[in-house]
DNA sequence: GTGTGTAAGTTGACGCTGTCAAGACTTTGG
DNA sequence: CCAAAGTCTTGACAGCGTCAACTTACACAC
């Protein structure tokens, strides 16, 4: 009965949520949200068009699930990159680079983990808990920056939300918005990096 | 054959694409994006299933036309609230304030006009052209910003980037982050604004 | 004014989607 | 070893975006 190497054509997947989730996510990478159906990620992962209902009660479920990776491929990519920081303003601009850096080469699942495919987020304990886990990253990071830099502005939650905001909207806008547009910013990547820190150090222009 | 007080039941509308648009707003900011249909619109509109095809290629046609009021409402929101200013300064903050603003309060739109869900935005002409009226109005408040402020920085389109990001990533994350739920930031809004004011001059940390 | 071309509306149909109901197979626990 | 529970199946329904073919109304040339 040992079950073999291959998760062969049984009657019983095995492991269908999982490869549910997988096929979406290349699905979404791959195609765009407008193509990542139900249907198809069933019939990429071999099963019957009803058979995702005994893992997820609804697509949106399905959704949650691939946000809720997409959250942790995302605080593992900020760790990453804050690996070798030296002190608190290196790592507060290595989180924000890897930010960027997972929002630009995972478009689809970013947009998906905030955007409004998925309706209610609360309901979905997993992506909540997900979600958190990165946020916690960053705020903690601001807290340790505020103390370094014998911060007067101590609102630990609006200094943290403002940091999130200045790199949320960067990835956003890189991704969706107008930029390479028709006379929109054409900045590259690495210049931005070093305008964001030098803006989270001393205000708009006053970068290096 | 004076054409009477009501649009009323004739056989050609008289002004469809409008009524589509109205509606499909209507529809997207009552009920959400999933529940905005091609069909949905022209229902509403009291017309049958493929008039709109008279009007629209597609249905992301509609989108994009619906999109694209929305940067106009946009740029009205940034002038109205920006009308008082008497310094680049304040103009920059009333400019932003207007953003978030307009965002919070037409979330459908503002997600819809910066989501995924128009592919290709370069394919439609209005909708460019209305979001760079939207972008140059903050473009054109950035520079007299850094000039007023004889910043040693002047890359133009690097801070105005860096600026509208602030805004953009604060609206996208009030709007559809996690805000409000589970220990993620409880500022209000006239806080968030002020430490924005306060962040743009002198960086994180160092607001009122 | 009449006639004709074109714009704007219609019905009908196709394949796709999310989802429900009911049945068949497979594993598991007593 | 059998029953219960879990997993996957087929079949069906309404709604969607879209295409094709047809009809109605308007607008301008004569």
């Amino acid at each position: 009965m040992a079950s073999g190497d291959a998760a062969a054509k049984k009657y019983h997947h095995g492991d269908l949520k999982s490869a549910l989730v997988a096929a979406g996510t290349r699905i979404l990478e791959a195609e765009g949200v407008m193509a990542l159906s139900l249907r198809g990620a069933a019939r990429a992962a071999g099963v019957s068009q009803t058979a995702p209902y005994h893992h997820f009660a609804d697509k949106e479920a399905l959704l949650a699930a691939i946000a809720a990776t997409g959250f942790e491929d995302l605080s593992a990519e900020m760790t990453r990159r804050a690996a070798g920081a030296s002190d608190a303003q290196e790592r507060l601009s290595a989180l924000g680079l890897g930010y960027v850096m997972f929002a630009t080469e995972n478009p689809g699942r970013f947009r998906l983990m905030f955007g409004p495919l998925i309706g209610e987020k609360a309901r979905y304990p997993d992506l909540l808990a997900t979600a958190n886990v990165s946020y916690q990253m960053i705020r903690d990071a601001v807290v340790a920056y505020l103390d370094a830099r014998q911060a007067s502005n101590r609102n630990v939650d609006a200094n943290a939300m403002a940091a999130w905001s200045l790199v949320h909207g960067l990835a956003t806008l890189i991704n969706d918005g107008g930029f390479n547009a028709d006379g929109m910013g054409a900045a590259t990547l690495e210049e931005l990096t070093g305008l964001v820190t030098a803006f989270l150090r001393n205000g708009l222009g006053r970068g290096a």
